[in-house]
RNA sequence: GUGGCCGUAGCUCAGUUGGUUAGAGCGCCUGGUUGUGGUCCAGGAGGCCGGGGGUUCAAAUCCCCUCGGCCACCCCA
């Protein structure tokens, strides 16, 4: 492989992409900040054990898609693979115990091992949002808002479809897993390689597995509303009640799940059908146990996080900068004179291309490839008169113009 | 980690059963215009045919390995 290639699964950001970037990334600070949320911004990695303790040692992400290495030092560190470890590590570590409730949002690269496809990278970028300290429902359908607010104002929430769905308390969890593994231990026949490990491993994922053989014995297999609580049903039951309130729309999606323990009661996802196999846009769910499972005080929270690539790719072209007026000087001394007025009208709100060097064609072409509105040419014959040319470069006329007047006559091009 | 398809100019691609100096369009540069872009005309530069090995008189073309891209599985945003 020649050194000069990016490294697998990396992108350099350039042009249009870095425009959308931008957008995903204006958009969710833009609609967070109207639901009080701040912003946070941890560590692009952390100890090893952040991850491996949250996400659990036998989750894929842990087992083969984490970025370790070792530092100088000789800890074992580890590019994050997502951000809600970190953002309870910067918790617990920085005792924010006491000005609960926290809302959290965040944006930036995350780390995986995996092969490159659609929708997937092995640098990419995630925004996110979090509520930390809220144990009520409340919290829950706010968040979902969020994501629902967020979608509409790129464009995209009519190209998603929100999927509910809850996961109980713990004590509902826990008897519907042994319900699922109960079940499936009698299907073991039937089941796909993939799904008799996941069995051991993992066993609510099997639900949604995409082999066909596996999804005719999970059309049959117990439902996790089967095994609720009292608790657990309200719970449910006020969030879907606040969403409808909130004018939020979602289906019911009974076999979406989370893998991990630390996770309960509300999981949600907003997918679509547009992206290939990578059909989720934003997914989360609450995480009551995790920050108690990462050595902190006992603290409910919920949250969501959203691939900015593929929101990226679903959203329509935005607008770039605003285009510029170009300066087309003709030797040293007009150089300099466009140089003083350049500034001048930047200082006052104008979008100022200066050429750099050649001769008039050349800058002339310039002007046109930067889509220059106008070109304010300066050689020695406007310099004698205290002039400026200011040509349209949609329409190729050209005026003479006073230089004391020249951004009252530029303005008509703003 | 597994599987399918694919790597030829800056970009998008053509290149016959293996056969001489590997092509096109767009873009770029120069000139037509000593102070005028975008259109037009003329000319030009630019390729280790992803990399390595092999078969052959001869490889962009066939074989193997490798790196990369795309898509899917696994998993996930």
């Amino acid at each position: 492989m020649s050194t000069l290639q990016p490294v697998r699964g990396t992108h350099d950001l350039l042009a249009e992409d870095s425009l959308r970037h931008r957008k995903v990334i204006d958009t969710v600070r833009d609609i967070s900040g109207r639901y009080g949320f701040d912003e946070i911004e941890t560590p692009i990695f952390e100890r090893t054990e952040v991850f491996a303790r949250t996400l659990g040692d036998t989750s894929d992400i842990v087992t083969k898609e984490m970025y370790t290495f070792e530092d100088k030092g000789g800890d074992s560190l580890t590019l994050r693979p997502e951000n809600t470890a970190g953002v309870a590590r910067a918790f617990i570590s920085g005792g924010l115990a006491q000005s609960l409730p926290l809302k959290f949002t965040y944006q930036g690269s995350m780390f995986r091992y995996e092969r490159p496809q659609k929708g997937r990278l092995r640098q990419f970028h995630q925004t996110g949002a979090e509520i930390l300290g809220v144990e009520g429902p409340l919290a829950d359908i706010e968040i979902i808002a969020l994501g629902s607010h967020y979608l509409e104002a790129l464009g995209v929430r009519d190209k998603t479809v929100l999927e509910l769905n809850s996961l109980g308390d713990t004590e509902s969890r826990a008897a519907y897993r042994d319900m699922l593994v109960n079940y499936f231990r009698s299907h073991l026949d039937q089941l796909s390689e993939d799904s008799r490990e996941r069995l051991e491993r993992n066993p609510l994922r099997i639900l949604d597995s995409k082999d066909q053989g596996d999804r005719d014995i999970i059309e049959n297999a117990p439902l996790i509303s089967d095994s609720f609580n009292d608790y657990s049903r309200d719970f449910f039951d006020a969030v879907k009640q606040g969403l409808d309130v909130a004018k939020v729309e979602y289906t019911l999606s009974p076999r979406l799940v989370r893998g991990l323990d630390y996770y309960c009661h509300t999981a949600f996802e907003f997918t679509t059908t547009e992206l290939g196999a990578q059909g989720a846009l934003v997914a989360g769910g609450r995480y009551d146990g995790l920050i108690k499972q990462m050595g902190g005080p006992p603290t409910p929270g919920v949250g969501w996080a959203a691939g900015i690539e593929r929101l990226a790719m679903m959203i329509d072209e935005p607008e770039g900068r605003a285009r510029p007026i170009a300066m087309v000087p003709l030797g040293t001394e007009a150089e300099i004179k466009a140089l003083s007025l350049t500034q001048h009208l930047r200082q006052g709100g104008f979008s100022i291309e200066l050429g750099y060097s050649g001769n008039m064609k050349k800058r002339m072409k310039r002007a046109n490839n930067v889509d220059a509105v106008a070109c304010v040419i300066l050689g020695e014959d406007e310099l004698a008169k205290d002039v400026a040319t200011v040509r349209n470069m949609e329409t190729g006329d050209q005026v003479e113009v006073p230089l004391a007047s020249l951004e009252d006559h530029l303005a008509s091009y703003r």
